[in-house]
DNA sequence: CCAATTCCTACCGGGCTGATAGAGATTATG
DNA sequence: CATAATCTCTATCAGCCCGGTAGGAATTGG
């Protein structure tokens, strides 16, 4: 399950890819409607992870730290959530091997987890920041959804 | 993130299809080093989805309901961990909209949910226990993993 | 100087996860 | 029939993580 957190990551990112231009803190979270305070941990994570940089004082705030086209949901969601892998057996960025698990070449359910990572990551490196901005945010997915209108 | 109870559940389900006979909970938990009682509890929710069946009293025990190719990952983890969505709001058998979502269908996140999920549920339909049991456990994802020994 | 902002660290309640416990129901076997 | 092996059910519990709050320190424009 994606956090809460997480979600409020991408609404943050999503609004200054939108806005193209510094935000303040208080600003975002007003138009995500997302507790200040809370956002106030969230921009720094994403700020330790290089995704946005800030600058203090009045007039300061937040700007992405480049284009909105570099930016992907694969990098929020794991500056926020961690790896994107169902267990860090299947990780990319952080194996580890199962604790309880004979052996991970013999494992039966390590196939799955590595192919359901692949198409995951494959999946969310491909949507930046401004492709989700762009257009009716209808076109991911809506290719082979034909007329189903409710 | 899988939780661990699903992948006991997943391995009492491979070790019922490698086994091709019914098993006793203590059986099964010895052989993939699962705490007993808390298999119980597992098994059960297995059985209340139809995936197994049991009989009890001596020479009693868990068998699978159907026959292996026929019992998909997706179906286990689904019995287990619930709905596979990232979100309520991107679920196919619980749909339920975003508290904080000014309306579904302006939602900048959603389409990303939508075919994370769709990807996801696509390869977990795909694999049954059969298929994670027969052969050298690599063949799903290693097709395009061409000489990584490492 | 003042005020607006980011930065940092600590804290906390509630729910979920991963168990453990024990009693009850069912059924082969001697 | 008695026994023992099994499944079935419900309660309980400790620890952790999630979502959120709090308060103050540092920085900087006016």
């Amino acid at each position: 399950m994606l956090s809460q957190k997480a979600r409020y990551a991408l609404n943050a990112a999503l609004y200054l890819a939108r806005k193209n231009d510094s935000a303040s803190i208080t600003a975002i979270a007003a138009d995500r409607e997302i507790p200040r305070k809370f956002l106030e941990q969230i921009m720094l994570q994403m700020k330790a992870a290089g995704l946005v940089r800030s600058r203090r004082g009045p007039t300061g705030g937040y700007y992405l730290a480049s284009a909105p086209e570099t930016i992907t949901f694969a990098a929020v969601l794991r500056c926020i959530d961690g790896p994107l892998a169902l267990a860090p057996c299947a990780s990319f960025t952080a194996y580890e091997p199962c604790s309880s698990c004979k052996s991970v070449t013999s494992c039966e359910i390590r196939p799955m987890l590595l192919a359901v990572r692949d198409t995951t990551v494959l999946l969310l490196e491909g949507i930046s920041l401004a492709a989700a901005v762009a257009e009716p945010p209808s076109m991911l997915s809506e290719e082979k959804r034909a007329g189903g209108s409710a």
